[in-house]
DNA sequence: CCGACTTTCTCCACTCACAAGACAAAGAAA
DNA sequence: TTTCTTTGTCTTGTGAGTGGAGAAAGTCGG
């Protein structure tokens, strides 16, 4: 099947793309409020973007007290493809043109066995997913990495956790096997992509989003535009120093807030309390897993084990001193906590905010929610076709 | 005299306006190189700038191998006052279009005499200004105080330093005074802004201005737009914890920066180091001057006293911790350091930059100058001059 | 079932912004 | 003086966009 080719020719069209993928279906008198056109243009507009195949007609809507009008859609036969690339896992995912999520798949995967490995696991997931007879073929795809992106090139620098990666043109190489643009982003910046398309920060123009996975990110958004820095690091909080004179990292610093609370972190110290006794319930967990992970320590502070709810407080505290200091700099309207270790849920959360709440300064802090991301897993992949639909529906 | 009532009737004319506030006096012809429009539209744009008295024609330019041009110039006698608001003094200064300093007068006042008292100050050295022939009536005026402010309004909130200030309407009233547009912003904000404009941040997108007086703070510039935060107090880094459990701070947390290292701060320390006999040259200090400021320190420390050198280093080292963190997050182009402690020079910026080039990431500092400010006092009355401008230089 | 009022959509004429090119003015180079 | 450049002005054509005037398709009350 022909996918699609054309792009919107002008702003008014590109607005009128970005309202239906955000509103969904609407008549052109709906648009019309929306928009600030004339009823005329924006009737000429349509039309294009009907000739173009790009929206379609879509029935009669309900009358409003005077005659029905016909409602405009995107194209519903339109595929977005979002892949999540985490530290350990890939996540891969089906969007129609609204971003709902028509399916979506996941594998565990080390990010280190290198590009070539992983893009063949992404593709076989791709596949898989069109096969279902959800896509007959993909319009763009949007990709997250877990670090630094040139991200006009598409391109993964100096990433340290991804040895391999670096230079390696993600971006030429997936678009020339999907036969579609594609656009790459940091991991971290797609979640908070997400969960301002369709999550919790909806509505809201500047705000962080901390994803505390197997490492710890922050996407900044500023006037509803993600921040990425001069060079793609910014929102790399993982290396700020949480404890002077902590523990060494792999950075070369000591203390930074990655080598006391993260993904990998807690499941090292879960190992070391297990191996010291202080938890039978952990110490259970590790031979029958064989192995500790973040997951086993949510699951023991949920059956009420003390050692774990400690760790998970105290990575809590940790992590609020250093979003404290975030707040106080950015003044930001919103903090979502979101990653992996969502799972560590309420416990984690009351820490963030009470260290948060404490430190920051009134002004800053007064009317500031600290939530969970509402969107889970899907936030990246939503993220991700949110990246290239705004990168396909802006004039070419 | 009449002064300016005229705006800008549309964007073009309003880029024209502020490509002749940037670059000085221009032709027709390079105008129309650095603007996206035609001659024909151009000229008819300056056209109806002229009509307005907003711009005036200029003699002849020198010839490009061709018929000379027509320069066109800012009007010469529009004039606009640039108020700096700093803790224990007042800055205030005459520009004309191209915010050149025409003029500059500063006096010691204490800020905490509350808004009237310091309004009648200003307004006494303004009219002072304005007796010197260098301005019949002021354009428009740009206003910076050192807190919180509720920037469309111009309404300092909570502002920690300057008790009384709270809620009053410093914009309405200082309009009403002057009989011209104001506009009111926090003083570490015009601060960037003056350095973006005239200073070492020429050019640069995304930079941070930190400014080191009585208190601490930061200016943040991101896409060249002053970010001020959902509620006005974006880049308070005063309150940031630099030290676990270290000093207690005026405003109720222990181990503020602000306690560590400032002007305050560092007057504190001196007298302490100099009652306890551990610097010979701060005592001598004291006891000619009967008390002691960060100029002693800064003038000791010039003259080899190693207590002062040693003040300023560990102050350098703890404000470098907080630049670095917030450098791995926000990934600028450029640090600026500036405010009244640049006296301390070197001896701070070296120990700054050596902290901020070991804990942040390579990735963020990678090409990152930090540098001293290049304008000094003119900082923050430039960039209330640019505020102003910027604001009358849109259209209506 | 019929008229009065609403809402939606289409068509058309008119305005205005803007570009492109022609042309004149003013100077440099030869 | 001739030729070439650069600058500024003027005219004309094009396309974008607005603002009605209807027509189409409803609802609602009598």
């Amino acid at each position: 099947m022909r996918r699609m080719t054309a792009r919107p020719a002008n702003a008014h069209q590109a607005r009128v793309l970005k309202l239906l993928r955000d509103g969904g279906p609407n008549s052109r008198a709906q648009l019309g409020d929306q928009i600030d056109l004339s009823r005329s243009k924006l009737a000429v507009e349509v039309e294009r973007l009907l000739e173009t195949g790009l929206v379609v007609a879509d029935g009669l809507a309900a009358s409003r007290g005077g005659r029905r009008s016909h409602n405009i859609r995107l194209a519903p036969n339109l595929r977005f493809l979002g892949v999540d690339i985490g530290a350990t896992s890939v996540d891969v995912a089906v969007t129609n043109a609204e971003l709902e999520v028509l399916g979506h798949l996941n594998q565990p995967m080390d990010v280190r066995e290198g590009p070539v490995a992983v893009f063949e696991q992404v593709l076989s997931m791709a596949a898989k997913l069109r096969a279902t007879g959800l896509a007959e073929g993909f319009d763009g795809a949007g990709i997250g990495v877990p670090g630094p992106v040139r991200f006009p090139e598409g391109v993964p620098v100096a990433p340290p956790i991804m040895p391999g990666w670096d230079g390696f043109p993600v971006r030429e190489a997936l678009s020339q096997e999907l036969g579609c643009p594609v656009m790459l982003d940091n991991d971290v910046n797609l979640m908070a992509m997400g969960e301002q398309h369709a999550g919790v920060a909806r509505s809201v123009g500047d705000f962080l989003c901390v994803k505390i996975g197997t490492g710890i990110g922050c996407g900044i958004v500023v006037g509803g535009e993600v921040h990425r820095g001069v060079t793609g690091s910014a929102g790399d909080i993982g290396h700020i120093q949480a404890v002077p004179d902590g523990r060494p990292c792999a950075c070369g610093n000591r203390g930074c807030l990655e080598a006391h609370f993260s993904g990998a972190a807690l499941a090292r110290d879960a190992l070391e309390a297990a191996q010291q006794g202080l938890s039978a319930e952990l110490a259970t967990r590790l031979e029958t897993n064989g192995g500790l992970t973040a997951v086993d320590v949510a699951a023991a502070a949920a059956a009420g084990d003390a050692t774990s709810l400690d760790l998970i407080r105290e990575g809590g505290t940790r992590t609020g001193q250093v979003i404290a200091g975030l707040v106080s700099f950015f003044n930001p309207g919103l903090v979502v906590i979101g990653g992996g270790v969502t799972g560590l849920g309420h416990t984690l959360l009351a820490a963030i905010r009470t260290q948060v709440y404490r430190q920051s300064l009134p002004l800053a802090t007064g009317n500031l929610p600290i939530v969970l991301g509402e969107l889970g897993p899907n936030a990246g992949v939503i993220g991700a076709a949110r990246l290239i639909s705004d990168h396909l529906f802006s004039p070419a």
